[in-house]
DNA sequence: CAAAAATGACTGACTAGACAAGCACTAAAA
DNA sequence: TTTTAGTGCTTGTCTAGTCAGTCATTTTTG
């Protein structure tokens, strides 16, 4: 390999597309993002095969980045609800402070450019939530549901807290609260 | 008026959207759409002065549309609780019998396309809606919480219920049911 | 240790196609 | 006869992706 491709570069781009979509939407212009990024038109097809590519990554990176936000520093030996909450205050931690990432996630999650490889992929990098969640439902109300259906409730709800929360940041801490003491009477058992 | 605009054309416009928006996505030509309806390309024009102009039109219709299905033939006098299944069940019942309105919805909402004027006017045909939901809230756990996040929450519990039922519709009625109960222990009072 | 050859990342002008909207014209209503 | 809806071809603009050439970096060779 004569001249590496640059880590650095990528994740200009990635950023740069963050920075781009959260403002001109999905259908903002490659060229765009290249420019913003500070590379030439075409070298954003070096980095990413095509439109389309750069999108499935970029939805795969941040879905990651969140899903380990979430995670960090769980306690595994403490009480399930403890544990839960804990999850949600760093979700919500994360969400809040990053919101340009957020809203780009959205119209990536909805978006028909991203394949159901991607979705998969994504989906295995947040196998030790549905681990979490499983023990949540089990002794709950939930324990005769299926179990996508609460998880995507779960999602929703974490969804429409953080989009409330977009709006009133000031108040932030007692929304999230309020969000997850909401999640803990759907599915909670104690 | 010389020659009057024919409401039939109008409506053709409208639901062919819907058609060509649910396999082709927002980005669907106008003139797939014009070809759709029957219609030639420029004649949508002089219903829809943008295509932009048609996307919060349609956003419009279908939001009022989803709202009148939901409050027809409220029992008046019934329980508080019962006022409130009957119209979850109304909203359950119209998405799951309008799938590609719900799939257009779910489009529209996230696009930026819509302008915040049309999301105004489209929340005043659910202001019934807001009554129902303030009664219900008023005496329940969330009677500290925002109006806003309370709502936000029944919108999204509503849209996780609705999609999870578009996966597995044999069991319509038992999500249904799941997903009210999960509201009401949100935040109901009895 | 040159130096030159091989590699492939990088550039940005360019192309081919798509699309929203305009327009000149025709048909229908008043 | 006037006015406006309706038509579908045309136009100007925009954009994803290409490509011929350049240049930084590594590898080979005398």
């Amino acid at each position: 390999m004569a001249r590496p491709k640059s880590e650095d570069k990528r994740n200009a781009i990635l950023a740069a597309a963050i920075r781009v979509i959260v403002t001109q939407g999905l259908s903002a212009p490659t060229a765009t993002i290249a420019h913003e990024a500070g590379v030439a038109n075409g070298s954003l097809f070096t980095y990413f095969k095509t439109k389309a590519d750069l999108l499935n990554q970029l939805y795969l990176e941040l879905k990651t980045e969140m899903g380990t936000a979430a995670l960090a520093g769980l306690p595994p030996d403490a009480a399930i609800r403890d544990q839960m909450f804990h999850f949600w205050s760093n979700w919500m931690r994360w969400a809040t402070s990053n919101p340009e990432k957020r809203r780009v996630m959205a119209q990536l999650t909805v978006s028909e450019e991203i394949t159901p490889e991607t979705r998969i992929a994504a989906g295995k990098s947040m196998a030790r939530i549905g681990e979490l969640l499983e023990q949540v439902r089990a002794y709950g109300p939930m324990s005769e549901a299926p179990m996508g259906l609460v998880a995507q409730m779960m999602d929703a709800l974490v969804t429409a807290t953080e989009n409330y929360i977009l709006g009133d940041p000031d108040n932030a801490e007692a929304h999230s609260r309020t969000g997850f003491e909401a999640l803990w009477r759907i599915m909670g058992s104690a």
